[in-house]
DNA sequence: AATGATTTTATGTATGTACATAATAACCCT
DNA sequence: AGGGTTATTATGTACATACATAAAATCATT
């Protein structure tokens, strides 16, 4: 029973997942090296390098230098979310975009807001809402605080045709950022912008990004009750 | 004015990060070749190679062949979230983990649950409800459907020490699954279990794997109003 | 036995070369 | 001009080799 050498890494990867997966090595276990792999497989230990280092990626393996190579015990779960632009989410859906500018005022934000963004307590920031639309439903609520220091082009954006959420990355990109996902109970206004009842459950995005060591923009997205952000493990 | 040489990937796909968001090369601009970049920075392409395909999988570049790499017209955030083991989430965050069984029981599944697992309709499956604890707070409410056919050896676990959350990573791996966040609002059971009012906001995580074409188990874990997930982009 | 220096070893990565692949560009023929 | 074939080109990957690095294991010293 001769087998057929496996020479690319996918190759490799696929066995390897399948020699987990069928237990022949399990949780804990430590796998042979790189070395004797890539002799067993018949090909360079470079391929099964770049094999090996994707399954550590997904959580699958763990790997220490000298110490070796071995399955994950509680192999986290990665999940990979994309957060696209949310007229890209909508259309992505088949449905019509459609977009309202409630509100673009200068204020002094909450202590919370000046604070997470590292600005100054008292200097007013940009302030915007909107309303998200998919096939002329409410799809999202959006609130938003800018950091003009950051972006000082975001002044002269009414922001009118064309939303924050998709205006700043084509003008501001980011370093790093964080994001939280929760659930909030809507208060009067957020029910009646998204139509459901005061009090209903909703699912809220804070999203806060960074130009280095300077903050852009702090901003929290509101979904109606049902909605639901699906991906693949 | 020398420059050093960027000898290895990681200066290089920072010195490349550096330039976009320098906007020396902006979002759509088709940026020079790996072999022109190798040449410049001094290294072998295989260098740039490993740092541009880096960045495509953040979403940073699309690269095509033959066509080039271009820096992404619209920088989908990739969010990468952990998904740990409850007993090690909650561990992490420096919290004592507390663990009860609330049910084990044989039933038919609802229509939903026997159909998202293609399981036959009127099939008995095990079913387990329980809660974890964080410092003796209620951390996670977990409602579960196991597939016994995939996993038979569940039949045999009680699940009164070990949660199946944490029992299925060990005993049952799974190929892939997909995962689904949304808010809900608690209903009296839950309520009383997290110990918040009823139609409070919960977040909500549902779950489901799978070991090839074989459903393994769909869980879905209840949270607590005011329970962040948090990641960084 | 405790401590510190040294060796060993598995992974991590850089390089040059070679070839594969996909997609565009160029060409040719009618 | 249109349509189909071929050439070109940038990315994608395999391989052999070399060296770097971290961490475990061993040995030497006190």
């Amino acid at each position: 029973m001769t087998k057929p050498a496996l020479r690319d890494w996918q190759s490799v990867r696929d066995e390897v997942r399948r020699r987990i997966h069928a237990r022949q090595w399990k949780p804990g276990d430590l796998i042979p090296n790189e070395t004797d792999l890539a002799a067993e497989f018949g090909c360079a230990r470079a391929t099964v390098n770049r094999a090996l280092r994707t399954l550590a990626e997904t959580g699958l393996l763990d790997r220490r230098r000298k110490a070796g190579t071995r399955v994950a015990l509680q192999p986290v779960a990665k999940a990979t979310l994309d957060i696209p632009v949310i007229r890209h989410e909508v259309e992505g859906r088949g449905q019509t975009y459609g977009y309202q500018r409630l509100a673009r005022d200068w204020a002094v934000p909450p202590a919370q807001v000046s604070g997470s963004m590292r600005t100054p307590a008292s200097r007013q920031m940009l302030h915007l809402c909107a309303l998200h639309l998919a096939d002329d439903l409410p799809y999202a609520v959006e609130q938003r605080w800018i950091n003009t220091a950051t972006v000082p082009a975001a002044e002269r954006e009414p922001f009118l045709q064309i939303s924050a959420n998709e205006w700043l990355l084509a003008h501001a990109p980011y370093t790093h950022g964080d994001i939280a996902f929760s659930a909030a109970a809507a208060d009067e206004a957020e029910a009646a912008l998204l139509s459901c009842a005061v009090g209903a459950a909703l699912f809220v995005v804070d999203r806060l990004t960074w130009d280095n060591a300077a903050s852009v923009t702090k901003v929290r997205l509101i979904f109606p009750p049902g909605h639901q952000l699906r991906t693949a493990l």
